[in-house]
DNA sequence: CGGCCTTTTGAGTTCCATCAAACGCCGTGG
DNA sequence: CCACGGCGTTTGATGGAACTCAAAAGGCCG
């Protein structure tokens, strides 16, 4: 059967001479004159391939790559962004967002068939599950291999609440949170990730949809796993069953300690705890003493409290100089003094 | 190699009379005159199974069951209670705490041949991994025929923060509770269980001690199934694997959405919040009305608040129509405008 | 250097914990 | 049968912790 291919193009030259072009190369082809259309026809036809120009009316390329994206049924095909920019911001805000490729205007069609074959290659190589008997590392590398990377700049949202998950995260390298929000918009951190983590597993586990949303905090490289990929080898492979019931129970523990402190400890000490779980997070030596860079609001959601508390019990911490600030960031002077914060 | 059997028996004519027949009949016997040296002998021999006598100076029946029980290396190992007793209280009690068969002084040799060789025939019959390929319900039934029936009374304590986890509990009918406490006492409860739950299981998937505390709130049938048999299960059948993670990741979903709460709802909401949980856990009927039977200290548990804090809500409740209070039992006249409470 | 966003400080208020005392329920023993 | 004590629950009074609103100060970017 021949490949689908969905052209997502306002300008009418384009869009027919490179669905004609395809269609001789012998795929079959479908085309739309602007997003919505364009999304509608995704859904409609699944095509295998979807090419999108940014730049169009009614809704942009971005706005179709994130519907896309949500859309489990759609989310694992191949994007691929056609365009006149050829600016560098750009480029990078489409490939953050997760598209595949990008081919600035004009193409020659030797480009465009590059770009899409590549693509089907790539699918290809990563139906097949390996055998590799190995270490838990090989098989869960194996794993990432088959996500693509992209780079998030801060402050990017990676997923929210109620979307329907459609891929795992593993987390290369930044910071990156999960946060639950409140009915009146208060937010509650209720996870801290970075380098090496996994992450946005829960939902999938039992295919339900998210019940927390997840962003960047740092500029971060974040693999994202396809679910189909991940739950394949969660049920065939010990190791990565045994992996993620381990990093679920721990993650039950975690909330349960959590819970505990939200209950009964004052705030005074949960901002302690919030400051020392940062500095193992994301604080970088070994030593008693820290420097770590968070804002008071990400501060406030990690403790469940108002910012300006946060601001009230930094400044008593300075006082009694179990900390101390430089501008924005915080140093926290001796770790074992502020684990030792009563009340 | 000959079987191992260890007599805890503080009277010398019966302790070493026993000791004397089972040698004869092919066993290796270890003999201990008080519980003390018992728990010793058990920890340094780890024998096949264990003959103890109730009443002893030093240490008790109860407490030597209390300390093999406790170490995960003498945890399994089948204990018969020996005794002059023939009360029911006490026999209820030494079940209770998961004895596995109870001879009565004077027993006949042919009594105590039985009572030892059918621990053996019954931990033989659970050694083998059936292979039954079928649905999940018939290997999870599998899984909970390895483990022992356990008739629990009201406000029994399971197991303790810290132990070492020895077993998977399955909660066959009545009420359980987990719960933490926190450094002044107070409690919070962490998950409510009834007929059907799996408990306990998160410290066993990754091999830490208990976080929290488990215990019945009303009499109940508790099957616990000892540690290996489960770890074996989980790894080797998917069907266990994939129950354990949805069942890990529900909790993972539901402990997140309790947090939000204790961060930023009002004590009110929760309240009505976890009345509702109670109801829907412990109360009978489909309808929207419903009657549950809780203690103030628990539901405080529960909410994360003080106990005086509940009776003024449950007053407040009252006085709105939301509920009624019959005795100690609370009447909730509509789940579903108790479920709208504001604030 | 000025504008904007973040952070800090201030004042008032609300919610809830705590301490204490009274009440009701229940089984016990006189 | 009722008085009694114990336990769990309810009610009352008070204080403190932390939230809210508001305004000032500080840091960062163009």
């Amino acid at each position: 059967m021949s490949k689908k291919v969905l052209i997502i193009e306002d300008n009418d030259d384009i869009r027919e001479g490179t669905a004609e072009v395809l269609d001789l190369a012998g795929y079959k082809t479908f085309t739309a004159k602007h997003g919505k259309i364009g999304v509608d026809l995704a859904l409609k036809y699944l095509p295998d391939v979807i090419l999108c120009d940014i730049m169009m009316p009614e809704l942009d390329g971005y706005g179709v790559l994130y519907l896309i994206n949500k859309n489990p049924q759609t989310a694992n095909i191949p994007f691929i962004f056609i365009t006149a920019k050829t600016e560098r911001a750009d480029m990078r805000k489409g490939m953050e967002m997760g598209a595949d490729d990008y081919l600035t205007k004009p193409f020659d069609d030797l480009e465009l068939f590059k770009a899409i074959e590549s693509r089907f290659k790539k699918k290809q190589q990563s139906k097949t599950i390996g055998a590799s008997a190995g270490s838990v590392e090989a098989i869960l590398a194996e794993l990432k291999a088959k996500g693509k990377l992209r780079p998030v700049s801060p402050k990017q949202i990676i997923y929210l609440e109620d979307d329907e998950p459609t891929h795992l995260y593993y987390l290369v390298k930044g910071q990156v949170k999960t946060y639950k929000r409140f009915k009146d918009g208060r937010e509650l951190s209720s996870g801290l990730f970075h380098d090496g983590d996994f992450f946005g597993y829960e939902s999938l586990c039992n295919g339900v949809p998210y019940a927390e949303n997840a962003a960047t905090l740092a500029a971060s490289e974040i693999i994202q796993i396809p679910k189909i990929d991940f739950l394949e080898y969660l049920l065939s492979h010990q190791a990565v069953s045994k992996t993620f019931i381990s990093l679920l129970s721990e993650n039950v523990h975690d909330k349960g300690k959590q819970m505990l402190q939200l209950a009964y400890s004052s705030v005074r000490k949960r901002v302690a705890e919030a400051l020392l779980q940062v500095a193992e997070k994301f604080g970088g030596t070994e030593s008693d003493a820290c420097t770590i860079k968070i804002s008071r609001d990400d501060l406030a959601a990690l403790v469940g409290t108002a910012s300006e508390t946060i601001s009230r019990m930094l400044a008593d911490f300075k006082d009694e100089e179990l900390i101390d600030k430089t501008g924005n960031a915080i140093n926290i002077l001796s770790m074992s003094k502020l684990r030792n914060v009563k009340q």
